[in-house]
DNA sequence: TAGGCGCGTCTAACATGGTTAGGATAGTGT
DNA sequence: ACACTATCCTAACCATGTTAGACGCGCCTA
């Protein structure tokens, strides 16, 4: 009977190790930067030399690639999990989501800087790793449209409104919660170009000043 | 008389020298890729070996910092000389205005890169080489001010929102022109919440789809 | 016109950090 | 018990920014 064994042992010890060695990753681009990571000073984090690390990844770059997928992945997760929380009221439901990347993109620079920004060079997600963000975008795309947004020129612009937000709460005002509040009037701004119906909690007084 | 020469030969060649250094960088860096510019690269485009850049500039970010000033110093040029072909109608001066900037960060990915994104590690451009930049922000807080743009926040807003299609440009439609009629549509939807009159001759159709 | 001084360039070499080669070791299955 | 392979190590390689120190040319002064 007990022929076949119904664990592979070595494919998980590796792969806990790969998980072991994304998380080093992680602690060490919070501390570091994270384009100062240093695969020897990962590779200590775990127990070993850097070269070990290439038992376990290709590349630098593919240590990178993983922690791409797992933060897209996680985000993904994060807004799946969301979804039944949000309010039956569309603008508001809209502004939710928004804050919910916004708040995602301005808690970890580390994360935000690999998810968003192109700040290693020659670093290029693998269509693998990528796939969990091109979902998410989609089901943005569904998530407004449910909501009364039906063109992709508008939901673009949405997208481009919180980015340029979460940018500018990096550059000029980490750890504040002014781009927060700006977040808010600028979503307002465009929900009323769009006409989505206004809050009713919030009685909406004219975003004009 | 003639004793003290009015031209210092030296200080003038030793300039002349850096701007080369400088240009070259330039070229290299639009070859390449801004964080793949090498040293012996630049070196050997103006002739040298790259330890001789060493006589000109302090370090490799030296050279970043002095492409950096003259980004800005000419993108403040730029906008200087915009100033007086301006439209008398508020929302269409700010529209120019938005627009000259996306046309200038999306005309140039190096240059955008080194001006509006911290794509080079370990590099923060100085005081001395930021101050353009600062002007040209305060011009643009000017700018607006003159046209009813009162609020901080709202110009905050605007420049994230030019921020955010400039990078959405750059990621999804290099070379396109959707993301600057997104640029229109989305300014519009900002001026309509401030009440900025609308415009005359574009009879201004909501911007509602 | 000769001597000296200093600017600007060179070659050689160093430092750091990703990566590869090849050997030792320990866990795993027969 | 034995062989195999996964995993780790040391040593070394390579690229690139950077430093040290030598060489030569032009300019100034005597």
């Amino acid at each position: 009977m007990l022929d076949a064994p119904n664990r592979d042992r070595v494919a998980e010890r590796r792969e806990a190790t790969r998980l072991e060695i994304v998380a080093a990753a992680w602690v060490i681009a919070r501390e570091s930067g994270l384009a100062s990571l240093r695969l020897r000073d990962v590779a200590a984090r775990v127990g070993m030399r850097a070269p070990s690390l290439y038992t376990h990844f290709e590349s630098k770059n593919a240590i990178y690639d993983a922690m791409f997928a797992q933060a897209w992945q996680e985000y993904e997760d994060a807004v799946i999990a969301l979804e039944p929380e949000l309010s039956a009221h569309p603008r508001t439901a809209i502004k939710q989501l928004a804050r919910h990347f916004y708040d995602y993109a301005t808690a970890d620079l580390a994360r935000h800087q690999l998810m968003n920004v192109r700040i290693i060079p020659g670093f290029e997600p693998t269509p693998n790793a990528y796939a969990p963000a091109v979902r998410v975008l989609e089901r943005g795309v569904e998530n407004l449209g449910r909501r009364g947004v039906t063109s992709r020129d508008d939901f673009d612009i949405w997208v481009s409104l919180i980015g340029g937000l979460v940018n500018q709460y990096h550059a000029n005002d980490p750890g504040g919660t002014r781009c927060a509040v700006l977040l808010n009037r600028a979503v307002d701004m465009w929900a009323d170009a769009l006409g989505l119906p206004v809050e009713p909690s919030t009685p909406s007084r004219k975003t004009r000043r």
